[in-house]
DNA sequence: CCGCCTTTGTCCTGTGAGTGGAGAAAGATT
DNA sequence: AATCTTTCTCCACTCACAGGACAAAGGCGG
């Protein structure tokens, strides 16, 4: 079957696309109202997008009080693949022009094993997705990575997690493989995309949103665009000094919020405490395991286990005091808490708010919502359709 | 006399003027190379840039091998007011439409006198710059104000340090007296724009530009414009929390950064210093001046003594504790510290960039110069100026 | 000093983007 | 059935801009 080809030819064809893509089908009457273009222009360039494929006709709208004007819609055979390369495990979803989700697939997995073995997994979970008559074809592919990235070349740069991939042509290798164009971004980054295009930061101009997984970083957003840094390790936040003279981190610093809270320090304290004997249900599920991940501590938590409430909260009060830095200098309108251990749910977010508004300024919390993400896994893959799209739907 | 009343009409000429203010006189072949647009329509705007007075023309240009270009220049008769308000005395100064300071005067003053009396200051010094001929009248003026600005209005809001002029209407009010458009901002902000335009800052997108005075305060440059967050108080870091319990702030909370080190800060402990003995350079200065401030420490430090070294030293340590965090998180490409203390200079900075090497992650500071402002005092006012440049010289 | 080349400035025409109005088409309202 | 709304199409007109022809002004070698 045959891809998508066309760009759009001018800004206006690509601003119809992506209202069209983020309001979903719509009449050329309403489109009209949104683009502050003469009616004879916008019907040239919506002639044009028709021709070019990337957009049909759907039936008429409903009337408005008069003649009933031509729905639109982007090629409902438009199809992205969103990957979401975490620590420990990836994420692999199919979505329309529209980005809505239409087959999602996650698989445990190592990074470490390096970029080959964890291409072999995403290009297999991708044609199982595309052998249940999802897709035909790929249009285009966003895929986020748990690193820096030099973004304009697709390119890991010094990752810390993960040997092997520093300089391994992410974006140029992907696209070789799926015949379609591909962008790479930091994973942090594409559920900061996902939360704005989906979830609780749409309509927020400038925002952070912290993901606590394996490790922890944030995503900045600044007038709705993310924000990459200098070298793109811009929100690398898992570094950040939050204990002075604290625990010995793996970057040779000592008392870096990583190592004081993240998914990893949270499964190694609670080894800690179930081999102390400090508490019961941890070390009951250690037994039934033979491992703890911050999922058991969740567990644990749900059921009443005060050792793991105490971790909870400790680990909230850490990472409140840093966002609670960063929210001063940033002066955010939204701060969004996603990523793997957002299972820690409402008692992690309780210890965090009331860090971030014991320490900061009213001036910059005043008006200021921190929020649980609401994609969930989605975010990363719905993050990196969106990355892709707004590449696609850009005047070439 | 007749001030500018003409704005640039369209994106072209703004852009025509923005390259006459940083580049200076220039001829119409050199613009025409900078500009991308036919021989034809530059010649276009520029006869309508001369029509409107706001450039005029300057002789003949050096030959490039064939016939001679004409000269043009922006009005050199136009002038900016640069107003750069300080907690404990005020910078005004005038510039040319090429920003650079044709005279500059700085009063002692105290902000929490009020608006009311700083803007008699300001207007009296304002006035006595006029009075040496340097101008007939002003174009624009641009203002800064230590404490956050709801810079679309130009109106201070919830300033610690400026009680009363909370909601003042500064642009309208100072519009009013000085009869031409005036912006106002965080004069860090200002300092920022001023090391971009003219200082250590030119060609670099991002960066951060940490002022020590009384307060600290920090300027970010996102993609060459400054970031003033959401409500206006984005860089706001002095109340970030440098120590553990640490000493009780003013704000109400323990460990602020500026209850640690600043110009206040400073002068408090080497008071301290000076009345417990432990510095006898110290003692007699505040014997002969009947009080301390940074800049006796900064004195005493360059004669060698060694209490105002630590004192230094140890403040360039907890500032550089703060700014590792904010690198990692911003991951700028420069950083530039400047403000009332700069005096402190190398001892400060050698201190900082210690702290921020050692604690941030290489992939951040790689490449990162952290380096003393060049403009000094000057900082502010060009800023301002620039402040109103650009906007007198955007489309209207 | 003279011819020739280069650069700069001016004039003019062609093109394509875009606007706005007239009127037709299609439906709602009464 | 008559009238009002909304939508769509068509067309003429304006405007921005490019690009070429040509003139003006200078440099340079003989």
């Amino acid at each position: 079957m045959r891809r998508m080809t066309a760009r759009p030819a001018n800004a206006h064809q690509a601003r119809l696309l992506k209202l069209l893509r983020d309001g979903g089908p719509n009449s050329r009457a309403q489109l009209g109202d949104q683009v502050d273009l003469s009616r004879s222009k916008l019907a040239v360039e919506v002639d044009r997008l028709l021709e070019t494929g990337l957009v049909v006709a759907d039936g008429l709208a409903a009337s408005r009080g008069g003649r009933r004007s031509h729905n639109i819609r982007l090629a409902p055979n438009l199809r992205f693949l969103g990957v979401d390369i975490g620590a420990t495990s990836v994420d692999v979803a199919i979505t329309n022009a529209e980005l809505e989700v239409l087959g999602h697939l996650n698989q445990p997995m190592d990074v470490r094993e390096g970029p080959v073995a964890v291409f072999e997994q995403v290009l297999s979970l991708a044609a199982k997705l595309k052998a249940t008559g999802l897709a035909e074809g790929f249009d285009g592919a966003g895929i986020g990575v748990p690193g820096p990235v030099r973004f304009p070349e697709g390119v890991p740069v010094a990752p810390p997690i993960m040997p092997g991939w520093d300089g391994f042509p992410v974006r140029e290798a992907l696209s070789q493989e799926l015949g379609c164009p591909v962008m790479v971004d930091n994973d942090v980054n594409l559920m900061a995309m996902g939360e704005q295009h989906a979830g609780v930061a749409r309509s927020v101009g400038d925002f952070l949103c912290i993901k606590i997984g394996t490790g922890i970083g944030c995503g900045i957003v600044v007038g709705g665009e993310v924000y990459r840094g200098t070298t793109g390790s811009a929100g690398d936040i898992g570094h950040i000094q939050a204990v002075p003279d604290g625990r010995p981190c793996a970057c040779g610093n000592r008392g870096c919020l990583e190592a004081h809270f993240s998914g990893a320090a949270l499964a190694r304290d609670a080894l800690e405490a179930a081999r102390q004997g400090l508490s019961a249900e941890l070390a009951s599920r250690l037994e039934t395991n033979g491992g703890l991940t911050a999922v058991d501590v969740a567990a644990a938590a749900a059921a009443g286990d005060a050792t793991s409430l105490d971790l909870i909260r400790e680990g909230g009060t850490r990472t409140g005091q840093v966002i609670a830095g960063l929210v001063s200098f940033f002066n955010p309108g939204l701060v969004v808490i996603g990523g793997g251990v957002t299972g820690l749910g409402h008692t992690l977010l309780a210890a965090i708010r009331t860090q971030v508004y014991r320490q900061s300024l009213p001036l910059a919390t005043g008006n200021l919502p921190i929020v649980l993400g609401e994609l969930g896994q989605n975010a990363g893959v719905i993050g990196a359709a969106r990355l892709i799209s707004d590449h696609l739907f850009s005047p070439a």
